[in-house]
DNA sequence: TCTTATACCGGTATTAGTATCACGTCCATG
DNA sequence: CATGGACGTGATACTAATACCGGTATAAGA
């Protein structure tokens, strides 16, 4: 095994990134946020249901641009309750 | 084609974000700031020399986090010139 | 000199993200 | 009722990220 294959937190975190972008965008529909984001409609459809729950890191750069939203407010949202507990912490 | 290859400009994009982050490192060692965010010391070797220029969401997070650096900067710093600045101008 | 630690690099294996296609559903409008 | 838009889901294709392995180079120290 030389890829950790997605451990189930991953995917519930990738769950809150996606009904936060979700919320965000708000009545607006998926092909014009996808569009503005530079990503297909599919591809934010996924995301949005989790069913791509670590996206590139650009793809979640360009939707939180396209949706008017900070990074730093998109990560602390996606891991309230911290994975490695002093990852930034021990590092600081 | 169903899948973008990958353009120059998002691997010079990578190349940037690598920079940053080795930048950020300081003197630490790789192996100690990939393990304090959680990840191989050869994916944190392939971020920053580029060869991994689209890195996973959370993993940037997590090196963000490890380096004590706000992802809002970093993605700023990565997107200097051309990014489209239609994204969020238009959205907002 | 030999050893150790760090970093770089190539290859390999496996999973996952991204994109397209096709079909189905729901809802509003004609 | 028919039509169209928006969302959802499954399958399919292909590229890329992640991780591990061995080898190599350099610098520091015994």
């Amino acid at each position: 095994m030389v890829r950790t294959p997605l451990t189930p937190a991953e995917r519930e975190r990738g769950r809150r990134l996606g009904v936060l972008l979700r919320t965000a965008r708000g009545g607006r529909s998926m092909a014009e946020v996808a569009a503005a984001a530079g990503i297909s409609a599919e591809t934010l459809r996924k995301i949005e249901t989790g069913r791509a729950p670590t996206p590139a890191f650009f793809t979640v750069v360009a939707l939180a641009a396209a949706l008017g939203l900070s990074l730093d407010e998109v990560a602390g949202a996606c891991a309230p309750a911290e994975e490695p507990a002093g990852a930034a912490g021990a590092a600081a």
